[in-house]
DNA sequence: ATCCATGCAAAAGATTTGCATCTTT
DNA sequence: AAAGATGCAAATCTTTTGCATGGAT
């Protein structure tokens, strides 16, 4: 018996309310391996729904939030949120040249060497955030270095 | 021959100008071990300083940051600047409970495994910065959890 | 019918910009 | 003397808050 995991069921099962601009703005970052910003995600959603408003897109995110569907970070030097849907991997990699940001792999060996560090440390890590700073592939291959 | 590595001279071998404010701004920084945001550093500076405004605190940090002295970031899902000198390692752990950011050691094994991810996806990583958000080992100790 | 989400406007917080004056080189 | 740093004020950008209205339960 299989989970039904439309954008609705995902709200409903987190007691959060169902609206159309919910459910675009959920849609939306569902969609996008992009971390956009609330800003960008207005952009998108507002070519279906043009009268949402910014204001919306944050309360929206605030919910999510609240509830895990979705997680909030900064990335490098910049300053303002990203989103991603929940589920995501958090190695982050961001292009110093064409300013991309995308989830390169976090392999189980990475998840080791957290937990031998919490060991050593002694404290906990309930999350972990990697940010890679550098060239993508494509920039690496159109030879800028 | 030992490199002279007063504040003075930090300045100098990079062809910035040295000022009062930014030598104070600057030690500030080095001595700190709390990652302190601009607002932070300000009210440390402005002890010794008491005319120096805040406009001079972001203005010195991007020197500084343009001159590779000092390294910014953002932490969490905090949205605000913190200022690290350059040379300390960047596992910051933000405990959950009491809300502190402490380093952690930046093991060889992390670096390896940065390597073969660079490999393994085909981009380049210049700078690595990852955050841990869990329990500081005080607040561990203490019980929280 | 009740509770909560929406949209507008205004507020708040952090950082940047413009500019005249003062300091460092 | 020239170039650049400082401090003040205003502007900008992002995010949050207050509130009246409308929509979801």
């Amino acid at each position: 018996m299989t989970e039904d995991l439309s954008i609705e069921n995902l709200l409903r099962n987190r007691g959060l309310r169902v609206t159309p601009q919910r459910l675009a703005v959920l849609e939306v970052i569902r969609a996008s391996r992009e971390h956009p910003t609330a800003e960008e995600i207005y952009e998108i959603v507002r070519l279906e729904h043009p009268a949402i408003s910014l204001n919306t897109i944050y309360k929206s995110l605030d919910a999510f939030e609240g509830s895990g569907l979705v997680q909030r970070f900064t990335i490098g030097n910049r300053s303002n949120y990203r989103y991603d849907f929940a589920t995501h991997s958090h190695v982050h990699h961001h292009c110093s040249q064409c300013g991309r940001v995308s989830d390169w792999e976090h392999t189980e060996a990475m998840t080791d060497l957290i937990r031998r560090t919490e060991r050593d440390e002694g404290g906990t890590v309930e999350r972990v955030e990697i940010h890679l700073l550098g060239l993508c592939r494509d920039c690496v291959r159109d030879g800028f270095d």
